[in-house]
DNA sequence: CGGTACATGTAATCTGTTACATGATTCA
DNA sequence: TGAATCATGTAACAGATTACATGTACCG
């Protein structure tokens, strides 16, 4: 699976925590993987196991102790056999397409509504996305050959939401036309 | 969860045995929600106990047994209560951008590869997407109201194709000023 | 006083994937 | 003869979600 392979990746540039993490994958990385920290936890310990992780503990004062991760070379040298092995398809998994199934069933007016809180995800997310983008990755040419990976991802989003609006849009229109 | 909810969508028109339901899942449905028959049976069976979907046992000369799904008025009444609750957003999980945070890390051919892969993906599920539009819904506006619903799935697919395919040149135009 | 941030986990349940199992018929 | 289609399932495992559990500190 993969969330392994995400959290190897996030430990590259820094050692982090697991409760560090989780918090990464709700931001950055969390685009386009997401895993609550109950996985995150399970995760790493595992990859501990495998020795693809080393820890450290680190006691604090007046807070729990914090365990701090970081990759060993076992664990990069697995990310990099992982990268050259074939990727994946997404499989996505929409439920508003199996609610435009229905048209016919319910008041079109039900569905539009799906549609409208679809849309309004998307112009968050694509404001979100092209704020990061103008703060960090104004020049995509000038940027360190990690940072371009890392920015074409951030492009995927981008082009991804606002094809969603596109998207949104069109199936307005042609909603209108729907009397049920 | 909302396999059940597909299922039942899919059972609107046309009583199905797991099997054929199962096909569906492969093409039609199938582009935007996909589910192996051992998980459509298991679903069925539950769908069962809770009166959602009634069966009826045709034997056959030769063959298997068949077992023949209905939806039930109480199917009917679910699904139209969960079209009318919030739609969860869909959750992408895209193993091709962990890799792109890679960049840096193997050589960028490897990278370059996968990304090779995917646009050839994109290519031939457009290819198949246009080839069902123009066969079924040439003329949107004409369509049968359950028909558009269908139509605007479709267009979501083709969509995301071609913009995939537009992420992919630029993907390697970026990529191609990357000398590790 | 209440909420948020810090920090880690367990347990139960639900979904999804992979492998195994059976057995006739049709087509190349 | 071997592969594909029809037709149903079980079992084991992997992955994800939800709920529960604990406890301090700081901010308003």
């Amino acid at each position: 699976m993969s969330l392994s392979h995400a959290i190897l990746t996030a430990l590259i540039d820094e050692n982090l925590t697991g409760y560090e993490l989780a918090k990464q994958f709700d931001v950055s990385l969390g685009f386009f993987w997401q895993a609550s920290h109950q996985q995150i936890y399970r995760e790493l310990k595992q990859l501990h196991e495998q020795g693809f992780v080393a820890v450290e503990e680190v006691p604090q004062l007046a807070k729990p102790d914090k365990r701090v991760y970081s990759l060993t070379a076992a664990g990069q040298k697995m990310l990099e056999v992982w990268i050259l092995a074939p990727t994946r398809s997404r499989h996505s998994k929409d439920e508003l397409f199996i609610k435009l199934y229905n048209v016919g069933l319910v008041p079109v007016a039900s569905i539009v509504a799906a549609i409208g809180q679809r849309q309004a995800e998307h112009q968050r997310k694509l404001a979100l996305y092209r704020k990061i983008e103008s703060r960090s990755y104004a020049d995509p040419a000038q940027l360190s050959d990690r940072k371009k990976g890392i920015y074409l991802s951030l492009l995927a989003g981008i082009r991804q939401e606002e094809m969603g609006l596109g998207w949104c849009s069109d199936a307005r229109k042609l909603l209108a036309s729907v009397t049920t």
